[in-house]
DNA sequence: TTGTGTTTTATTGCCTCC
DNA sequence: GGAGGCAATAAAACACAA
């Protein structure tokens, strides 16, 4: 058997309907009414034996929502803020001082914690989009650095060339000697390495640091287990804090101008 | 004034925890 | 099993352009 009952909201100056167990604030209460308007014109009500006995209790259907006045919801932000869970202390109070029953105070935090969350996730949506249009705008300096890079070693590489013909068809049919400068070498691997694939793609992990290839390295390990070497010292332009055009092989090609001892890795 | 989109208040159903 | 949280949703209230 259902109940009726109605209460005094003083904040709103109108008088309110709950139909459910008794306690308005209850979670299965099924509908909320605002008497204001039928309130001018009628008597208050106080139980529900009175209400029942009113011939026009249908008249007053639909019911209406009214909205929590600016001095409520200040209070209501203000104690979100302080703590966005509520315990049913808490709840009770806050009810008390607003002149609300705790069911709307619960219901207010429920729903300002969903808009919150929404917020929130708008929030963490334009921070993503912040990092990926950065990354992509460093992706594509690295493409044309890249680029700059392999036109550079070709220039350099025909400059190299020996300028007696016959030489040359020797020098392309057999591999340079072992002992030749590191630098040749080094420009040779690397040209190579730049030129082979089609994917450019440069893949970044979790601390934003580049990765090479889909593995943490760059370098085939399984087939040259022997010739892996870490690339921390690759940079991006963005991080560098240099002058932005710095070479993202600078460090390997600084270490064989200084003889420094280097992993060398040649690609068939 | 009216149509429409947005915000706010409230309900319902499901889930988890004690 | 009851209490409370959340997602989805309804519907009233509100804002605003045409």
């Amino acid at each position: 058997m259902e109940s009726a009952r109605i209460f005094f909201d003083p904040t709103c100056h109108t008088n309110m309907l709950f139909l459910g167990n008794g306690d308005p604030g209850f979670r299965g209460a099924r509908s909320v009414m605002n008497m204001e308007e039928s309130s001018k014109r009628r008597p208050f009500f106080s139980t529900p034996e009175e209400l029942y006995d009113e011939e026009y209790f249908d008249e007053q259907l639909p019911e209406k929502k009214r909205r929590l006045t600016p001095e409520q919801v200040q209070l209501l932000e203000k104690s979100f803020e302080e703590e966005n869970k509520l315990e049913p202390e808490r709840k009770s109070q806050l009810a008390k001082k607003l002149g609300l029953q705790p069911r709307q105070v619960a219901v207010w935090f429920q729903n300002r914690r969903a808009r919150w969350k929404n917020k929130q996730l708008e929030r963490d949506y334009d921070q993503l989009k912040s990092s990926y249009d950065s990354l992509l705008s460093n992706y594509d300096s690295v493409l044309k650095e890249n680029d700059k890079l392999k036109a550079e070693l070709l220039t350099l590489t025909e400059k190299m060339q020996p300028k007696e013909p016959s030489e040359e068809t020797d020098q392309k049919s057999e591999p340079l000697p072992t002992d030749a400068p590191p630098c040749l070498q080094l420009t040779v691997k690397v040209e190579d390495r730049l030129s082979t694939g089609s994917d450019d793609s440069v893949v970044v992990d979790d601390d934003g640091r580049q990765l090479l290839d889909s593995g943490d390295s760059y370098f085939p390990d399984n087939e040259y287990p022997d010739c892996v070497a870490a690339v921390d010292s690759i940079h991006s332009e963005v991080d560098d804090g240099g002058d932005g055009r710095r070479s993202y092989f600078s460090d390997v090609f600084a270490a064989a101008e200084q003889q420094e001892p280097i992993v060398w890795c040649i690609w068939s």
